[in-house]
DNA sequence: GACCCTCCCCTTAGGGGAGGGTC
DNA sequence: GACCCTCCCCTTAGGGGAGGGTC
């Protein structure tokens, strides 16, 4: 306690468990001013009764108040501001929770992506695995990536996005891509692109109407881990089916199972399962 | 399609969603380089296989990376160091939604506050209520207050904000604090400050031991809109009850129902209920 | 004429000094 | 000797110019 019963800085800096910058801040933002401030050598004086003031900054600040809404507050001394300020934070907390979950479950995602590939089969592995029940939703590919150039496939992509920007599904990374040949084509290997989509959930299929549902089954699969590698493999892929009397049952996919292996600058590196869904009955 | 079928600046920024001056940004920090760079006029072209990048970089800032995190991932190429990332990420987004869920409370409980501010009798307004069941947690009062000074108060309401703090509750302003008199005490007319505490829900009940239950019951209550009216406003209570016959039956409470008062800068400003459970059947 | 360039300043809420007085 | 002062620079991820060349 110096001047007059005051407090300096620091006293009231560790009353008020804040420090003397956010004082030294507060005061020249016009949020606090010390009760008195020196003249001669600029030091800040404290009156206890400004504790109030400095608990009532906290706990807006908790609220999550900027300092100058804060301030503007102080100033007008307006009940219904606050209110209006706090309401419009409610729905704004409101926002950032939902938001948080859903980077949540892009992390998550993400997380399991990486270790997938961890214990993925080398590339050029061939097995037949059962494949649970998927959703996808995109799009015809406009052009046939299979004849065309790398350009074709980012096309198809960049209208991807838009198409699922414009369905109001933006988090493209959080769903992983995958191209389709129809099953006719492949199985006489014509390999002509025919859509492109991301593989959905079933919270994104409750939502909305144009998710495909793409039935469980037997696959016959290679992975691979390039992209300009993919027509090389899908052709060993249908070589190993027609071998072993595998009948082609449906549509082709090429799905991307991770992007994280891309650190070449200038490639798509990716980690691929080429898949082709197969029935044993007819052979 | 400029230069040998590069794009330029503002035709890579269109089909990627993005804005020219993050891919400068990106540029300079390194991030995403422009396939070629004119010596002459600095103009930036990009090979439209840096979007697998660029798509990269969008899909980890979605994920929560920062610039410096993607980097440094980018160079290491390390799957690992995205893993740990991603884990670290993963908890911070948990304790981030844990956050913003006290936050939102503490919100609605304020929105609360002013409403019930708002709808409050006027200073002075004598009232008998019910009030429901409560719970509250603090600590005793190292002085009494009601004969030292405003300091007085202060120092307990500073040990109160250690004491929660030291009991991990650290959130003050979320709940109102109050201040009690032992029933005997102030039916003898002895202004005595025996505890200070914040109103806690049942949710901290559950949680913790230290907190005490206060029982529901009939209340005679008065209003005051100033602390330092308390002393005046409490006898104003007692001598109504003595009037009314009624029978003090436990601790007389002085309640903050809105700090949101205080706009006089050097005031603790709040609106008050004192009160004090009553019982007639002794009458 | 539309596009691109390089500075440069601005945004939040302080934190961390350097260099120099003050209690 | 501990405390306080005033600059001043730093942090994120860009946005928005001004002033001047370029496709």
């Amino acid at each position: 306690m110096d001047k007059k019963g005051l407090l300096s800085i620091g006293q009231m800096a560790e009353l008020n468990h804040t420090t003397i910058a956010t004082l030294r801040l507060y005061d020249k933002e016009g949020l606090l001013t010390p009760t008195y401030t020196d003249p001669e050598t600029g030091y800040r004086y404290y009156d206890i009764r400004k504790n109030a003031r400095l608990d009532l900054i906290a706990y807006m600040k908790e609220l999550g108040m900027s300092l100058g809404e804060i301030r503007s507050v102080l100033k007008s001394g307006d009940l219904t501001r606050i209110e209006s300020i706090l309401v419009e934070r409610d729905e704004q907390i409101y926002r950032e929770i939902r938001d948080l979950k859903m980077q949540h479950n892009a992390v998550k995602r993400a997380i399991h992506a990486i270790e997938r590939y961890r214990k993925s089969p080398d590339k050029g592995t061939i097995s037949l695995e059962f494949i649970e029940r998927r959703y996808i939703c995109g799009i015809p590919c406009s052009k046939n990536f299979y004849q065309g150039d790398l350009q074709d496939f980012e096309d198809c992509l960049t209208e991807l996005r838009g198409a699922l920007i414009a369905k109001q599904i933006p988090e493209l990374h959080t769903y992983s891509v995958g191209t389709s040949i129809r099953g006719e084509d492949f199985a006489a290997g014509r390999f002509l692109a025919d859509q492109i989509f991301i593989f959905a959930d079933y919270t994104l299929y409750k939502e909305r109407q144009d998710v495909q549902i793409v039935d469980s089954g037997m696959y016959a699969c290679i992975y691979a881990d390039n992209y300009d590698d993919e027509l090389s493999y899908a052709d060993r892929l249908l070589d190993y089916c027609r071998e072993h009397h595998y009948y082609i049952s449906g549509n082709y996919f090429c799905e991307i199972l991770s992007e994280f292996k891309i650190f070449d600058e200038d490639q798509r590196g990716m980690f691929l399962r080429l898949q082709v869904p197969i029935d044993f009955a007819r052979q």
